[in-house]
DNA sequence: CTCTAATA
DNA sequence: TATTAGAGG
């Protein structure tokens, strides 16, 4: 979910060849989670192997960093660790949300109502430990560098833009601003139509891009009044954020009062120590500096017998799209001894 | 979502 | 060459 800060920020719509050259730091589980709402039959199902096992986070990590590679796209994927304390109250309102849209679906199903079917079918989507482990698998085989973050992903992939190891940050979730990444892209993993739920019409989903210095000036606050801000909207570490209270009202408050606490104080709400807590998780992250970026061809023997042997894609499909990485810009170039993208 | 084949 | 339907796993 993330903080919701969509109705107050600047955003530009971007092309992705805009990002040609570019490295990105994905947040790894915000991806998988939308190709496995994504990629769906027309029954609802995700796609399966032979053992009943989902791929669909499979088939979109592997086809949609093969497109990013052919675009030029240097793309890291940067994984969650353990939540911090505060996230668990969150998490399990998740899981409980999860198995009431379970049951709904069951329910669905046996009534033939597919169209509802479907959309709780999507609500009940778990990125499990398997799928975790066999995306790893795959971007090893594929030669693609990963990052696995002591806590947070948001908060390593914000760490490695803000290093400028990375040229950006790219989520769905607005929290990588509150992590200080100097740049945020969304909509990298999933571009082009999307259904609007339950009408018969779609609409065009474009990368977008989100430069945090400009957010600041144009909202005229501080890093640490957008923290503080996002706690007033409500974060997975306050998800209930404060009663009436969204981005609009959140925005003219702490412009008028400064900060968190006079801005609760205006409205007669008592400041709880558990607000430094959360500010401090987005000041003071959970990061590593132990990371290496490194992309290499792939294993092509490794890949192949993984997706084809285990995962049931089909050999020629995967022949044709490790052919597409060998062609790829970023390694043409290296091969052909030109001067390295990236110096 | 992305791929491929079919179609204009 | 560009667009679209259906399949993929």
């Amino acid at each position: 979910m993330g903080v919701d800060l969509s109705e107050i920020i600047q955003r530009k719509i971007i092309k992705l060849d805009d990002l040609k050259g570019k490295i990105i730091a994905i947040d790894a589980y915000n991806a998988l989670y939308q190709y496995l709402a994504a990629i769906r039959q027309q029954d609802g199902k995700p796609l399966m192997n032979r053992f009943g096992e989902i791929t669909s986070h499979l088939s979109g990590l592997f086809y949609r960093t093969i497109n990013l590679l052919e675009l030029g796209i240097k793309p890291v994927y940067v994984f969650d660790g353990k939540p911090p304390e505060l996230k668990y109250k969150e998490l399990e309102r998740r899981i409980k949300v999860k198995e009431e849209a379970e049951k709904q679906y069951q329910k669905a199903i046996e009534s033939g109502e597919i169209e509802e079917a479907r959309s709780y079918a999507q609500r009940a989507i778990r990125l499990t430990d398997r799928m975790v482990d066999d995306s790893i698998r795959l971007l090893t085989y594929m030669g693609i560098p990963y990052v696995k973050s002591p806590s947070e992903g948001e908060a390593q992939a914000a760490y490695i833009a803000k290093k400028g190891d990375a040229w950006a940050a790219a989520s769905q979730d607005y929290d990588s601003l509150l992590y200080a990444s100097p740049r945020l892209v969304r909509n990298l993993a999933i571009t082009g139509k999307r259904k609007v739920p339950k009408m018969d019409a779609y609409v065009e989903v474009l990368p977008e891009l989100i430069i945090l210095e400009e957010v600041l000036s144009s909202l005229k606050i501080t890093q640490e009044q957008l923290i503080e801000l996002g706690i007033l909207i409500g974060t997975d570490y306050n998800p209930e954020g404060f009663e009436r209270i969204g981005p609009k009202t959140a925005l003219n408050l702490i412009k008028k009062y400064g900060n968190l606490r006079m801005a609760l104080k205006s409205i007669n709400i008592e400041y709880k120590d558990e607000y430094d807590k959360i500010k401090s998780i987005f000041l003071n992250p959970n990061v590593t500096d132990n990371y290496k970026l490194e992309w290499n061809l792939p294993d092509e023997g490794k890949v192949i017998s993984f997706l084809t042997g285990e995962k049931d894609f089909s050999q020629e499909r995967v022949k044709n799209a490790l052919q597409r990485i060998r062609q790829s810009p970023v390694f043409k170039k290296s091969q052909s001894g030109l001067e390295a993208w990236f110096g």
